[in-house]
DNA sequence: TTTTTTGCAAAAGGTTTGCAACACG
DNA sequence: CGTGTTGCAAACCTTTTGCAAAAAA
């Protein structure tokens, strides 16, 4: 069985190598938005420079396989487009949950349809922070 | 008339400093999220070192008289606190506009209901990303 | 005078760039 | 073989830290 992220990544017509599907596999090892130095030590092993990871998520991101999420962490996280779907962030320790319910499309209509300088809205950012249940007992 | 920010300052204990007050003034001529440079800018005439700079807004945000803005602009961006308010931003010119009806509570409330991992919801981010009018005539 | 604030220089952390070597197609 | 990808070193940008001098209370 061949990795599907290679026909993912034919189908949009970049070069299929062991850095780009050994940094897809993380993605969908781990599934939680993730930062370069994260994917790094993930694979320690196969001796790939950060600074191509770096490259690969951007390359990605512009590809519309990966999307990036802010998290308040001091560091750009992404994770795969696919489901619509926000997170919550323990900000003690940095876990992460996600949700899906979020009707964001009605008011983002209503929100343009009341401005008077915007013309399209095409993205929102969206997070909740908290303290998750292994925090709160410190 | 004394500037109001001195009274803010004084009730939080901190000290009154013309450095504290231009750095103040600033915020309340400009409406919106700003960052560090953008200040020192602002503030060239005075020669105050943006260091100076970025302490001051940190500790303007821990006594709450400051909060932080994500606007995905590579550097922080902050606001005077007080009235509950989101912002669309430009993605082209960086442009922003402020609106107030986000009724957040409700789902945070179910939000954290469904959530298996955490305890409490303290904060949100929630912004828009678009294109504003100047910038859809390219 | 005591404590906080500020400036300066330097460092830190995350990310990007230039260029040559390499590898996919 | 040609173009896109990778590694390495170095640069870059934003933000933080250490320490001594200056200013607020």
């Amino acid at each position: 069985m061949t990795n599907s992220f290679e026909k993912t990544l034919k189908d949009l017509k970049l070069k299929v190598t062991p850095t780009r599907l050994a940094i897809l596999s993380v993605f969908s090892d781990d599934c939680k938005p993730i930062n370069a130095e994260y994917i790094f030590k993930k694979l320690k092993g196969k001796d790939i420079n950060i600074v191509t990871i770096y490259r690969t998520l951007t390359t990605f991101k512009d590809a519309g396989i990966l999307k990036t999420v802010d998290l308040h962490k001091g560091s750009e996280h992404y994770e795969l487009t696919g489901h619509h779907h926000h997170h919550i962030v323990c900000t003690d320790c940095g876990a992460t949950e996600s949700f899906e319910d979020c009707d964001i499309e009605d008011l983002s209509k209503k929100v343009l349809k009341g401005s008077s300088k915007f013309k399209a809205i095409d993205q929102h950012s969206f997070e909740f922070f908290g303290v998750c249940r292994s925090c709160v007992k410190g």
